[in-house]
DNA sequence: GCTTCACTTGAATCGTGGTTCACATGTTGA
DNA sequence: TCAACATGTGAACCACGATTCAAGTGAAGC
């Protein structure tokens, strides 16, 4: 029985299928979803079209992996935002500053992911994605509404809402003038937020302000 | 000279370029953009798919056309809706409420022309309905802002927030829970924009019931 | 070195749907 | 009815990009 799979190659397979990630996520975040395209993407992981086949059994599949990784690392940073804060609704505040914070460092990567007009192949990877993001929010919110903090409201639309605010705010079309002032964006939609939610406005400005540096 | 076009063929052709709308119009709001193809729209406007480009340079130019009445007939609805109202804070909650009653009474075809993946060609004609839209609520925030009705904010970033709030909320995925509670989610989302734009919480309230009924 | 597979290649294939165009049919004014 | 032109037709064409696959390359064990 003269081959069977070695370390090494697991290794380097494994390293390979990661580069045609990050290729996919290169292209994504240079020239949206037009350039997500098989052959450039194998082109920058520095290897023929057909092989991607070999890693994928097809595009929809290999969107879905780079989706998933994205959605990993969005969802770690929120927890972490949040974990540092000192309560429920400095929480809620602290994840959407960090949310907003790290899409203006990719917008076109984030916009492509969650927003940009796309195939339908790609609705049900892109669905999970915002659902994922979705999710950690609602529980926020939650919490927040538990200890009184926010009004009585119907859950899933105050989530709606809040998504459609960051979303629009930060990759929607007028968003483009933000070059320059990504600190004031991201405290004046924190604020529209907060509103949003219920918070009064003294009271989320306070909170903005509270949760001042939002980096990483 | 023994052609020339007549009054009664103007019509006919008009009426065909009127057909060849509503044929889309339909399409998009059984199928989504998916259904929004030549053939199809061409069998339902009752001739073949090459007439179509008798009437349009391409599907761009069709889907434009039809965003354009869309796009005519939403800012007549809000200029309405708001023109009803007692003072300008409560025709921006009466247009909100408007626009949101609109958007359920045909999910569907407002999200294929708002949201729904697409090609790229479509983007600029969606873009112009966006544009149009987010241009009557900006024009109605600017006025209750400068009776002092509404906080000192970025303008830009106010619109594009409530914008967000009411397409994620109305056509978002988790809005098709709403069915048989229309009213509720349109009570609910204007509450929750305004609240976004500085209205405090009771006083929003209070616009919402006023507004009732938000008919048409 | 040699066999046996796994992996890689990239040109050819394929499906999709918009667009074209040679031809057919209508319409007008004489 | 006829000439001249507009309008309608729908099958053929085309571009695009995902996917396939037969042939080439490389690693593992003997």
């Amino acid at each position: 029985m003269p081959y069977r799979r070695t370390e090494n190659v697991s290794r380097r397979l494994a390293a390979r299928r990661a580069a045609i990630i990050a290729a996919a996520r290169a292209a994504a975040s240079e020239g949206g979803l037009a350039a997500l395209q098989i052959e450039p993407v194998a082109a920058k992981a520095g290897i023929a079209a057909g092989t991607v086949y070999r890693y994928f059994p097809g595009k929809a599949d290999l969107v879905a992996a780079l989706l998933g990784e994205m959605s990993d690392a969005e969802m770690a940073a929120l927890r972490r935002a949040a974990a540092a804060a000192p309560g429920p609704l400095s929480a809620l505040a602290a994840a959407i500053m960090a949310f907003a914070a790290r899409a203006l460092r990719d917008r076109r990567l984030l916009y492509a992911a969650i927003a940009e007009p796309a195939d339908a192949e790609l609705n049900a990877a892109r669905a999970a994605f915002r659902q994922t993001i979705a999710a950690e929010f609602a529980a926020l919110i939650a919490a927040a509404a538990s200890r009184g903090q926010l009004p009585e409201q119907d859950a899933g639309l105050a989530t709606a809402a809040l998504l459609g605010v960051l979303i629009e705010g930060l990759l929607g079309p007028q968003a483009p003038a933000a070059a320059g002032r990504e600190r004031d964006v991201v405290q004046s939609l924190t604020l529209i937020a907060l509103r949003a939610l219920g918070v009064a406005d003294a009271r989320a400005r306070g909170l903005v302000i509270s949760n001042q540096p939002a980096s990483t």
